[in-house]
DNA sequence: GCGACTCCGTTCAAATTTGAACCTTGATCG
DNA sequence: CGATCAAGGTTCAAATTTGAACGGAGTCGC
């Protein structure tokens, strides 16, 4: 190996817009559905990924990874949900192992009020910003680089 | 107001894309920094600033801005880093209020080492992965969002 | 000079995240 | 079977983040 390949100026641009935009994009986020709907912006996104399930529920360890969290934030965040009465445990009759996490009717209809509000500001942040080709660059560039992560990714480490 | 918006399927790929690679690329960053240098990827991130400032010093408000991170949370890091003899406070002659985070010799040495690392993980999980179209419309299409997001920012909020 | 504001950085308690350790089963192999 | 190892979740303490105060100074208009 050489010396360090350094990043040029356009390299530092994107890179630095990409931890830049991530930031304040989530704060808002954060912000906007707390005030709105009492959830964290990563909260929603546990809901919305449950309610895109078959039966509206998914097994802890494969909804970790979904959301990209690590087992035990996921354990904290679903305690969370349950106690707000947005999220069900369900343990699996085939394994005795396994937990499901289920969203309640409160859940779905908390994501169906917090949804459009969300949305919304999602695409005037981001989304709308954005050139059809710049949309699709994103996209495809950002698509590929997360699939090599997970491909990458040492599975023993919690699948993170 | 109408019906709300919703993602289409390429703006939902975006988006998705988006924030997983922004969660898996954080993480595996703080793992090889925590590893390789006994740094958090925040602490690199604030270090590097540091060390591209006039004088290698900045001020608390503008170095908290600068790593969109909060007040509270820039004073937590900075004093991780003075503990660990990287940086180093220094009061400003002309304002009493305000308060200089200084890059120490010890802090340069340090990021001097960890740097080739991270780059090159950067490099290898996002950068490289992109063509230099992805690159070019990453770096215009976020850098827009970053500077709207800015510059609609509340100002009282902390800048965040 | 006085009052009303704002800015700067810190402090504090509460909420969240992290990572390692742990406890239960499954699965695999002799 | 019995041993060993991996998988699935939870627990726990420690580290970090959050957001709302707070105290001390500047600033501005009057």
């Amino acid at each position: 190996m050489g010396r360090p390949r350094w990043l040029n100026a356009e390299e530092k641009r994107a890179w630095n817009a990409f931890l830049g935009t991530y930031e304040l994009l989530n704060r808002r986020l954060d912000q906007q559905l707390k005030q709105d709907s009492g959830i964290s912006h990563l909260q929603y996104v546990i809901l919305a990924r449950l309610s895109r399930a078959p039966d509206r529920e998914l097994r802890m360890a494969e909804l970790a990874c979904a959301v990209s969290n690590s087992k035990s934030g996921l354990t904290y965040q679903i305690g969370q949900l349950e106690r707000a009465g947005l999220v069900r445990r369900r343990a699996c009759e085939s394994d005795p192992r396994a937990v499901y996490a289920v969203l309640t009717d409160e859940g779905m209809a908390l994501l169906e009020q917090a949804a459009p509000g969300h949305v919304a500001l999602v695409r005037e942040l981001l989304i709308d910003v954005l050139t059809p080709d710049q949309l699709h660059a994103l996209a495809d560039g950002l698509g590929e680089a997360n699939r090599r992560m997970l491909a990458t990714g040492d599975p023993a480490t919690d699948c993170r």
